[in-house]
DNA sequence: AAAGGTTAAATTGTATACAAAATTATCTAA
DNA sequence: TTAGATAATTTTGTATACAATTTAACCTTT
């Protein structure tokens, strides 16, 4: 296997230097320093920066800091783009995709911290790829970093119900009923918003 | 006024040879001759063809081509975001956004080529603006220019009922009817979809 | 002639130097 | 002191050189 190249490796790495706060909320960004830190030149490291601006987690050489307003805007278009996504995992969806959501379904009642992260961001994941739609996903995959820095946040403090409405959903898949599925999706997802706004406004 | 900047002029010269038919689908982009050709290094070319690559415009390293499939795909995720944003209009909108609405409507009945072109884009954009939703506005954006190559064959072989259906969707929103101003702009839509399909499946 | 491998050419990736622009600091006049 | 101008510094934008990689061309060998 061929190691990765510079720009790849600059954008994973400041990335998760965003997701896991080594960079701060309002920090700026320099493309001089970053290079001289990471050790490679500035070349890659601004097509990286170029990628993260389009992602939305840096917004004029500062790291962003969502505000209420922001989040609730991407849920919204998560609730249309991932309440369609169900509809269309009720009426598509393979045995095999079924047997996966319903793993992750176990997982997030009886794995660790680190699995049910995982097996979280899974269920959606299928969900949204049984669209079978490349615009679709390629949204959802844009808004995934920003979305990962709250699902953080829901799984580390234990959001209630979380797994019993991923059930539901699952269920409701299961069972065929799009318009349901469509319906639980979006009730869950106002839940996630929900209880991140309730955390981010108690925090400060 | 400062001249602009070289990436940006980049950008748009070669957007615009693309939308234009300069640059043909499916034809082969190299860095070194856009950089000779426009004048410039390859470092703003490069940016440029990065930013034409996010929008969809580009897909490695050649004009995009798109499929029906991805017809499909871009009409279903706008299916779903300017439904939404119709619903917005019909409850938000101002009396100023109205009156744009009517004027792009009329200009559509009377207007030159060229000013139906700009009023039908427009039409579609203050809907959009409406749902005061950025991200939202943002996806649609990166859509904008694939969907510009299509709008164009629609004015061009005067789609019928077209300024009708948008007279439709005006009178929703101005009677402030969220769910069936939603409804209008999805048939809308998918007419629109049709046609563009029926359109390039007879020119091959 | 076809499959495979080797060399040559084209293209992209990265580093670096310098120019342009933006930002910050410093100074001066009111 | 402070508003505004000017200089110093930082940061970004662009050009260019060279390295790495990919693609195309050309031989062999069967």
């Amino acid at each position: 296997m061929d190691k990765k190249k510079a720009v790849q490796q600059s954008y994973e790495l400041v990335r998760d230097k965003i997701l896991n706060g080594q960079l701060l909320s309002g920090e700026k960004i320099t493309e001089e320093k970053l290079a001289t830190d990471l050790g490679f030149s500035r070349t890659p490291i601004r097509d990286a920066i170029k990628r993260l601006e389009y992602e939305g987690l840096i917004i004029n050489k500062k790291v962003v800091k969502p505000t209420d307003k922001d989040l609730r805007n991407i849920f919204q278009v998560r609730m249309l783009l991932e309440g369609y996504s169900a509809r269309c995992a009720a009426t598509y969806s393979s045995a095999e995709q079924l047997a996966t959501l319903a793993e992750c379904v176990e997982i997030g009642k009886n794995g660790s911290y680190d699995e049910i992260m995982d097996a979280n961001e899974r269920f959606h994941q299928i969900i949204v790829q049984t669209s079978g739609n490349d615009k679709l996903i390629d949204t959802i995959n844009r808004m995934q970093s920003i979305i990962y820095l709250f699902r953080k946040t829901v799984v580390f403090y234990n959001r209630p119900f979380l797994i019993e409405e991923h059930e539901d959903i699952y269920n409701a898949i299961r069972d065929r009923l799009p318009e349901r599925a469509e319906e639980l999706m979006k009730q869950h997802l106002e839940k996630d918003l929900d209880f991140c706004l309730h955390l981010i406004n108690s925090q400060n």
